[in-house]
DNA sequence: CCAGATCCTTGTTTCAGATCAAGGCGGCCT
DNA sequence: AGGCCGCCTTGATCTGAAACAAGGATCTGG
């Protein structure tokens, strides 16, 4: 009997094998391999051949869509316990990089999508977060082709907020609430399709307001959440 | 015996179902429901109940996002054959109209929710094509946040001439090719997150570059597709 | 064939955010 | 300590696209 592999992965519970009963999780284990990438360390390369497919254990990273002269749109955050990869693409699609250290549970694609098909229930939860990450996706779209700098800014610290408080459990609104930001303001400008010097300027501005309060540059602490949500237009 | 509902079918060899034997779309013919839309009617509302998903058959519908107060972006074009609808979601996340008379072949949510259970084969397409809807999404996503208007316009008409091109069969940008835009000028501002005088201009602009002849509004011809092409700087 | 409603184009003005430029922290290494 | 480097802020200027405005073209139904 081999050990498991599994027993003490952080976020066993939450990933998608989590659905797995524990002799299919073993059968997944087999063809896993753990891997540690260090900030920014690129995962896979857009154009490249798709091979893997993987589960982020810790850390976060951001999928990345470039234009040829070097334009960079960062278009998802992959966050622990999310999937990760194109299965079913022979080529991928975007620029992967971790944003800070990471550690993955990869899988060969082929051998992940025979599994799939193998075992209709980790297929099944698959594609309902698939669509999970289309609806959010097109979210998206909405916040960069018609949300004002203003507007952006507050959706992306209520939506970190909301991030970094999934872990604790926090509740709202009210009381102010404090986090640091998992990434820089270049990251955040390319999260939201602006400059640095907007995003700064923006947090500038709601600091001034007193509906934030910056203690150095990384942390955040909110301190009126419905006035922030009042500067999110989005629905 | 019963007659067979998709034996006139216009997207048959291309719609999800396609995937299936003629006993398993007997199937699921016995539960599904051909609905007509007529031009600016709405198939879905955000925010409503799911309660249905459905293959275009005909025509184009457009998925729409929207802020509270009144903003739209266009998050999707949906094209005959293509699906529409969101399996495994309670609530509706964007509202659905017909841009042309469409028609469309409807299911109740949960009984095709538990069909794809039941039929693997077309689950595994579903999947398929949920993650191509993704990385359309995030393509459009650098196209929202990091093109220029002339960039914009450049690529939405290459992709409506590709599209317009999927049925006949058409080749390249080397040879003129005409076609007729399938929206007005505020449809493609919608896509694109700009407005319909910056999209008119784009286009008179490459109207005098002699890259495109416009011949009344809708019709297009495209003379100089890699001229085209090289106004597109994405990927 | 006309009246009204869309839809489209073009001109002018305005403005939000990009770009250019110059420091100011703060962490890290030697 | 001191110096370097990456990150952040702030200021000044510029510019591309929005907003505003005014017709012209095209379609529709009576």
């Amino acid at each position: 009997m081999s050990t498991d592999i599994c027993a003490l992965c952080p976020v066993r519970e939450h990933a998608l094998c989590s659905c797995l009963s524990d002799e299919e999780r073993v059968v997944l284990a087999g063809f896993c391999q753990r891997r540690r990438f260090t900030a920014g360390e690129t995962v896979m390369w857009a154009g490249d051949e798709s091979r893997i497919c993987a589960n982020l254990q810790s850390g976060v990273l951001k999928v990345v869509a470039a234009t040829t002269d070097g334009r960079e749109q960062i278009v998802s955050l992959v966050y622990p316990a999310d999937f990760v990869g194109e299965p079913y693409a022979t080529e991928t699609a975007f620029t992967v990089t971790a944003l800070s250290d990471a550690e993955l549970c990869t899988f060969p694609r082929l051998l992940f999508e025979r599994f799939l098909e193998e075992h209709a229930r980790i297929e099944n939860l698959l594609l309902q977060r698939t669509f999970k990450a289309l609806n959010e996706a097109r979210a998206r779209m909405l916040t960069l082709a018609r949300l004002s700098a203003g507007e952006k800014v507050a959706s992306l610290l209520l939506e970190m907020a909301a991030q970094a408080g999934r872990c604790r459990c926090q509740l709202g609104l009210s009381e102010p609430v404090t986090f640091d930001l998992p990434m820089t303001r270049g990251h955040m400008a390319d999260v939201l399709g602006m400059t640095i010097e907007t995003v700064s300027r923006q947090l500038t501005k709601l600091k001034s307001a007193e509906v934030i309060v910056l203690s150095g540059a990384r942390t955040v602490t909110i301190v009126d959440g419905n006035a922030l949500k009042g500067r999110t237009m989005a629905a």
